[in-house]
DNA sequence: ACAAAAGTGTTAATTCTACACCCATGA
DNA sequence: TCATGGGTGTAGAATTAACACTTTTGT
């Protein structure tokens, strides 16, 4: 082994990119740094890597304790290392996704932090190289949700196909034809139809539908066809 | 800020991946290990971050300065961050793939270090986790030249639509119909037509092409469709 | 009965696939 | 002229896109 004592040692962070979906948009989660400098600017949730865990693991962390939200879905971007993009010392961090259902996460204890949702349309201003994160974050969550039929993630167990287009409208900001988008769904053997309906939204109801388990993660030519 | 001082610190690696495309299929290039544990293993090209450049960077330099690679193309795979995944200590790496053309690099500085090319589809075993990187910048490579026209990289300068098809038949382990193939890229306005021909291969001759200088990242909705 | 959302059908346009076929050239 | 890749054409299948139409049910 090369000696290891004669290198450079870092620190490595992890930052979490929170994606939720709210009121048909796709929104991104912000806490106020609470430290200085740039406190109060809008930020990542984010935490420094340990030595007795991996990072997927480090970012699962700092989402559960930090953050209140456990069982989320985690998904790596990729790397930050510019020399001086912390100002505070050099920090590599690592970017992480993560798509979380609103509705079921404890709404509180994102108050307690001061964290808002911000509608990736229009991001604020944020700490650092936040912002890159966030769009570099979100390409990947486009690259992904496209061969993968994400979605389960940011819905509840039990969805209708309206609600799964919805949320695919809101990943690729564009509409999407409903009949058609039904028919591709479902052509791709991935949901299983419920025998009971949704009818808060419509008078006749709508059927519910859940993600086959064993589907979950198959790797599909193309959802939407980009251009 | 919080006090960095009081956090963990970790030697951060990179570790190449190095593609080139020689007699019709992909090669891997791996080096035999220059020390214990694990001395005379195959092994990627790798080194230490310094404190001094970012991840791109150390990619470049190592690329350079240990395997006598110029001028390459690199991109980011993602992090390997498992506790004991060297023996050595804890080291945080992160997988970069490279394209080099085999033919206009310096054999002789890659034979002075033991290097060799394998077949992707008969790699060798591999130190440490090194076999899972490639599996992954694998999967990363096809991705990627899916929806970039990857081969530039690979490729000299001038190449027919043959070699190109050559190339991405490689890259995906499959044969895509010539014909086809020629109508798809040929649509995709990306590549020019030059007004001189290969006659090495043909009586014919074929028409050479090269890349559109503007077009070059262009992001194309899908070249080969899976299934 | 009617409004409103759920769900199905139909058609045209586009893209894929698999071939057949013609072209140019050196030997 | 013939063998050999280079290059084009075409017909059928599959997929996509746009939009019309039918179904269901609370009021």
């Amino acid at each position: 082994m090369e000696q290891l004592y004669k290198r450079d040692r870092h620190y490595v962070a992890v930052d979490c990119v929170i994606f939720g979906y709210l009121d048909g948009d796709l929104k991104l989660l912000a806490y106020p740094r609470a430290f200085a400098p740039y406190e109060g600017g809008w930020s990542l949730m984010g935490g420094f890597l340990n030595d007795d865990e991996n990072l997927d693991e480090a970012a699962t962390r700092v989402l559960e304790l930090r953050a209140g939200l456990s069982d989320i879905f985690l998904q790596e971007v990729g790397c930050f290392s510019a020399i001086n993009r912390d100002t505070a010392g050099r920090v590599v961090s690592v970017v992480y996704y993560a798509l979380v259902d609103v509705n079921t996460q404890d709404a509180s204890i994102l108050d307690a932090h001061g964290a808002q949702w911000f509608s990736v349309k229009h991001l604020p201003d944020m700490v650092l190289d936040h912002k890159q994160m966030v769009e570099r974050a979100l390409i990947q969550l486009r690259s992904d949700a496209n061969e993968r039929l994400l979605g389960k993630e940011l819905m509840p167990q039990y969805f209708t196909l309206l609600q799964l287009r919805n949320v695919y409208q809101a990943i690729f900001d564009r509409d999407l034809e409903l009949a058609n988008f039904r028919k591709k769904i479902l052509s791709l053997d991935i949901l299983e139809k419920q025998d009971f309906k949704n009818t808060t939204e419509s008078r006749k109801g709508a059927f519910y539908f859940a993600f086959k388990p064993e589907a979950e993660n198959r790797v599909l030519d193309r959802i939407v066809k980009l251009n």
